[in-house]
DNA sequence: AGCACGCCGACT
DNA sequence: GTCGGCGTGCTC
């Protein structure tokens, strides 16, 4: 049967509604495998490869899949692969009673390929319209934005959400400049400091694909080697991409990008710039024009041409999580983009996770270190104040601050600035062996302990009771809750010190740096400013406060979040000192006395490896009502070796504080339970697709309770 | 999610 | 006979 299109009365509205019920019914009765492609209107169609293959935007899992639209004519020119579209979406098909097709509305889509034929068996819809010619969807980011949503059970349409900016006529219709040749390979700088640090750039400059886990040296320079390593990709003709945690950060390696390559060759993406300009960067971006992209957790889709070099700034830090669905993490996006587009992988801190632990354990990524004495020499001195030197001194206990630290503060201050960096408000204690301080965890599946009412002790995994807890590491009964601290400490500093202004930097107001004169720096995690020439000392107030929160990360963190700060300090052979209030015996202290952050994650790895802990298990977090997270443990096919862990009540979302509706959080007032489900090591992509699965069945029977699916959860105590 | 189909009971 | 209840399934 051949085609019906070729009456070509492309702008009436319809062909009679009989022919419409006939062409109906013969393709029901035919029930040909492979239709050609037909429309309800009978509009000429294009001549060669006729069916537009379209993603819908609708993150609905059960839709995650394509549809094949019809090419009217007059669109084919436009209508090419990675523009944006729109077409009628839903049923209505039914109302040709009438004459024409009106049902379902118009919904934006991706035109992701043009083919000869559907495989859809019935008469297809014309596309609607073709938003704009611009192919904003490229292959390797939808190849990108496909595994990202199998990675984290997500859909296509959710991901392509947090890839591809939403459009602006003006931005699009602005022409991107012309590119610039690629510049000349840099020198190695300072990146001689590190043992194969000057390999690695040629690497880069010569067009290969190294791949390195980067431990910084403490100081500075870490901006400016992040700007070498871009120019040397650069040099070889293809692009780099870094991502870092935030605004600040971004324009410090803006900053020495310009530096080191002039204006024109790299973009800053970064939520900062509003929506028309961020649009034009990217454009500019994708169409070659630059090169090179610095910017926050969104930037790690940029579409960069020809990519080289992805780079990740401190991986730690939790503003690298999307936030929006299925909230995929910087790291794991760029992990991916480096093995789609076999380019090289720079994951840089001066402190070290687990997860860059284990890509180097694994053989996948190189060490990038320095040797042993460069590290201690560009590290300031740390001493340490322990329970023990509180309880001698009667004076500390007083004034809440140990003689020790004051002695640092007053040295310092003759010196120049002298950083306090103390806890921000909102840490939940968990309970601890009050002996030896290990963390309470529970004996069936080494989750934390946690007090609930009545002092009963509870896992916050699981959920099973623990009636006779005793210390697996010294034997000791007793439990302490940890507590948390006071930033009144910072107020009386400033009180000892009268003569030496008191700065602040938090969440409010964050400063980007302080003169090099003497003055008091207090500031949270995270929103230190960097000092000219560096601290003269630094106080870490409060260790237990971060040590004590109820999280599985709380070690790794703590010691991010003090080596971030110590980093600032001046080298110890320059009088750099850095006092921690915290039992000088735990392991994260000691990491940081001897400055051994990696040495620190490598033992978390294995500790993990052996509790069956993330990263070498993978997890996912399923919450909702306990009736549906019910319902859907039921129905979801796991794994072989998947293990469910609970489910156990969450925290009710205090009504009034009903303004953080995080996704994934019950909404304020109601109770919702959590249920992780955990599998060993290689099975993640398994976990992935069955929870999917499961969650795409039950959208499809439109079961209304609201459930989420979280891989990898951030927050697992 | 919409929205239309379809296979059951009360109605002009 | 026909209108319409909402349970079920599809959306190119």
């Amino acid at each position: 049967m051949s085609s019906d299109n070729s009456r070509g009365d492309s702008g009436a509205e319809g062909a009679p509604p009989e022919q419409l019920a006939l062409i109906r019914e013969s393709v029901r009765k035919a029930k040909e495998p492979r239709a050609k492609p037909r429309t309800w209107r009978g509009a000429a169609l294009a001549k060669e490869l006729p069916v537009a293959r379209v993603l819908v935007d609708k993150g609905v899992l059960h839709l995650d899949r394509y549809f094949d639209y019809a090419v009217p004519e007059e669109l084919d020119a436009e209508a090419q692969p990675g523009v944006r579209v729109r077409v009628r979406f839903g049923a209505g098909r039914h109302r040709v009673r009438e004459g024409r097709r009106e049902g379902g509305g118009l919904i934006d889509g991706f035109l992701v390929e043009r083919r000869a034929e559907s495989d859809y068996s019935g008469p297809l819809a014309a596309l609607a319209q073709v938003v704009s010619p611009e192919p904003v969807l490229s292959e390797e980011l939808l190849g990108l934005a496909r595994a990202v949503a199998d990675r984290y059970a997500g859909s296509l349409a959710d991901v392509l959400q947090l890839a591809v900016p939403p459009r602006s006529a003006r931005a699009e219709q602005r022409p991107s400049p012309a590119p610039l040749p690629p510049p000349p390979a840099p020198e190695a700088g300072s990146w001689a400091r590190y043992e194969r640090g000057a390999a690695f750039l040629e690497a880069l400059a010569s067009g290969g694909a190294p791949r390195a886990v980067w431990n910084a040296l403490a100081g500075p320079e870490w901006s400016a080697e992040l700007a070498r390593a871009v120019a040397a990709t650069l040099a070889s003709g293809r692009g780099a991409l870094v991502v870092v945690p935030d605004g600040r950060t971004a324009s410090r390696v803006d900053a020495e990008l310009t530096a080191l390559l002039g204006e024109g060759r790299h973009a800053l993406l970064t939520a900062e710039a509003g929506p028309e300009k961020r649009y034009g960067e990217w454009l500019a971006v994708r169409r070659g024009s630059v090169r090179a992209v610095v910017g926050t957790r969104a930037a790690m889709f940029a579409p960069v041409q020809d990519l080289g070099l992805v780079a990740i700034w401190d991986d730690g830090d939790d503003s690298h999580s999307e936030q929006h669905a299925p909230q995929p993490h910087a790291r794991d996006v760029l992990l991916l983009r480096a093995a789609q587009d076999k380019c090289a992988f720079l994951l840089g801190s001066w402190s070290c996770t687990v997860e860059a632990a284990q890509l180097v354990e694994s053989g996948w990524a190189r060490p990038l270190v320095a040797v042993r004495d460069q590290v201690r020499a560009a590290a300031p001195l740390i001493r340490t104040v322990g329970d023990q030197d509180l309880a001698r001194d009667e004076a500390a206990r007083a004034a809440r601050l140990p003689s020790l630290a004051w002695q640092v503060v007053r040295d310092g201050l003759r010196h120049g600035p002298v950083l306090v960096q103390v806890p921000r408000r909102g840490y939940v204690p968990r309970m601890a062996c009050a002996q030896c301080r290990a963390p309470a965890r529970c004996r069936h599946c080494a989750g934390p302990l946690q007090a609930r009412d009545a002092g009963a002790l509870r896992c916050g995994w699981c959920g099973r009771e623990e009636g006779s807890w005793h210390c697996p590491e010294c034997g000791a009964f007793r439990l302490r809750a940890q507590v948390v601290g006071a930033r009144r400490t910072a107020e009386e500093l400033g009180r000892a010190f009268p003569a030496v202004p008191v700065r602040t930097s938090g969440r409010e107001q964050v400063l980007d740096t302080v003169p090099g004169a003497p003055a008091l720096v207090v500031s949270t995690p995270g929103a230190e400013p960097v000092a000219e020439g560096g601290y003269a000392a630094a106080l870490l107030l409060d260790g237990w406060a971060m040590l004590g929160r109820p999280d599985l990360r709380a070690g790794e963190d703590a010691l991010r979040r003090w080596i971030a700060a110590s980093a600032l300090v001046r080298p110890q052979g320059d009088g750099g000192t850095v006092v921690v209030v915290a039992e000088p015996t735990l392991r994260p202290v000691q990491a940081l006395v001897r400055w051994d952050p990696v040495g620190h994650a490598v033992r978390e790895l294995a500790e993990r490896a052996e509790l069956g802990f993330p990263p070498v298990s993978r997890m996912a977090a399923v919450s909702g009502t306990a009736e549906a997270v019910a319902e859907f443990l039921a129905m979801v096919e796991l794994p072989s070796q998947a293990e469910v862990l609970g489910p156990v009540p969450l925290p009710v979302t205090p009504v009034a504080a009903g303004r953080s509706r995080r996704a994934g959080a019950p909404p304020a007032g109601e109770q919702w339970v959590r249920a992780l489900v955990r599998v060993p090591p290689g099975r993640g992509s398994a976990l992935a697709a069955a929870l999917k699965a499961a969650q795409a069945a039950r959208m499809a029977r439109g079961s209304g309770a609201a459930l989420w699916v979280r891989i990898d959860p951030p927050d697992i105590g």
